[in-house]
DNA sequence: TATAGTTGTCTATATCAATAGACAAATTTC
DNA sequence: GAAATTTGTCTATTGATATAGACAACTATA
């Protein structure tokens, strides 16, 4: 790989020190630049990607803000290390168990709840009559203290009654599904896709403006296949990477 | 769901235009805006979103150039049908099969091809040594005469001398690697990413700059078990989601 | 045919983004 | 201590972005 000299687009709507903070992250990713050393100086930044040294300034100011990067004058510009999770998808993967072994304290913290009228995709997913009553749950997803994703999921109402007081309890899906009797349950089916960030994922995920996060909407069904949870999860492309594993 | 009113941020490196033609994009997909069917007129739009008519302007004019949307003077701007592919991933997935039913004419175009030393991570990935002889392949993938995807991929040069001139014949890797005795190999890991389009990806998935691409790391193997393949994929998030089946 | 609704074009203005050059301030190296 | 290297600050200029308002051109409908 090493995508070097894949240069930058000018007049499309994203800006050139947006692109340019957008490579170094991938350059870190990649370990083109490693972690807690310094970065190349401004000037051959600047030459390699083809700007001015202002305009790498900017990139660098904005990663500055966001806690990758870390300047010094007379010195040079360091990259703290901000390693990408790798977050397990399959079958049986859940979030608690997922990230095992890469962070030392996770959690879900249940952001709001609400009951609401299924939605056509909404129903459909669950097996129920468009219309009927639906809990949402606003959850983030947390690992050491940074967010790590973003998800909107949705119960069959009239099965799951007072799941939003189970998940704020404890904290887990995989618990407060066991006290309705659910005591396992596979994923049934995952839809992968890419978007900017909105509004809502910026502020829940503590992003920048401009960010990129990883969509997937998800089916959980029982043993028996009788669909229980319907989800949408956003987890941000810069700090999480999303691994299939053979045993699916 | 139905994220409204989930704003628009300024000075963040992209700009509103962009942002907006993206909100567009994901307004047709979630089905908000339906197909071959008007847009609200830009002054509602401009509400809707809070900016200038003549930002939303900007953004269809982005959108139109893409053949998304086509503008009318005094009729209004309509929604071209302009579904996104679904494209099946998991262990025995092959391009060809995949898209079954979905398009009706598709196959690998390969771009240019090379020998190379291993990387590191190609050589991890192949189970060589670092630096021992690869062939790299460039393609693009096209369905209906869209692209759809763009790859990168490597085999062990001393074991497929000259696959790159079967790629050329075939226009498939499946039928490329039965000339090498592969009859059948499976997808062993998958990682999945999200980043902008780099100039390359957006020169071969005719994508607009600032366009998303998922991208997947994929190593495939022999029913042994036995590395073959290490390729990376790009897809244009706009045009293409990646659906896990159970049956993985 | 008249009117309302919608897209297209034009002018003007303010701010952001990018380039350019010069020099200050801090650190490292000789 | 001097020189070289690197980040920080300042001024100036150009083009892209965003807002504002007015009006033309076209379509559909009453």
């Amino acid at each position: 790989m090493s995508g070097l000299a894949s240069s930058i687009e000018r007049r499309n709507g994203v800006s050139l020190w947006r692109q340019i903070a957008d490579k170094i992250l991938q350059g870190i990713a990649s370990g083109d630049f490693a972690e807690n050393a310094a970065l190349p100086p401004e000037i051959a930044l600047a030459e390699r990607y083809g700007v001015n040294r202002h305009t790498v300034r900017s990139a660098i100011a904005a990663l500055v803000q966001e806690g990758v990067l870390k300047a010094e004058q007379g010195r040079g510009t360091f990259v703290l290390s901000r390693k990408r999770l790798s977050y397990p998808i399959g079958a049986r993967t859940r979030f608690s168990t997922g990230l095992q072994g890469q962070t030392s304290e996770r959690h879900i913290a249940l952001l709001s709840s609400s009951t609401e009228p299924a939605s056509r995709r909404v129903a459909e997913a669950l097996g129920i009559a468009k219309g009927a009553a639906v809990i949402r749950l606003e959850t983030r997803g947390e690992a050491d203290g940074h967010a790590v994703s973003r998800a909107t999921t949705w119960f069959d109402a009239k099965r799951f009654v007072g799941i939003e007081a189970a998940m704020a309890e404890t904290g887990s899906i995989t618990a407060s599904l066991k006290r309705f009797g659910v005591n396992d349950y596979l994923r049934h089916s995952t839809v992968l896709s890419a978007r900017h960030a909105d509004a809502d994922d910026l502020a829940a995920l503590d992003l920048q403006p401009g960010a990129i996060v990883l969509v997937t909407v998800a089916v959980n069904v029982t043993l028996d296949g009788e669909p229980i949870q319907f989800a949408e999860s956003r987890f941000p492309a810069e700090r999480v990477e999303l691994r299939l594993s053979a045993g699916y």
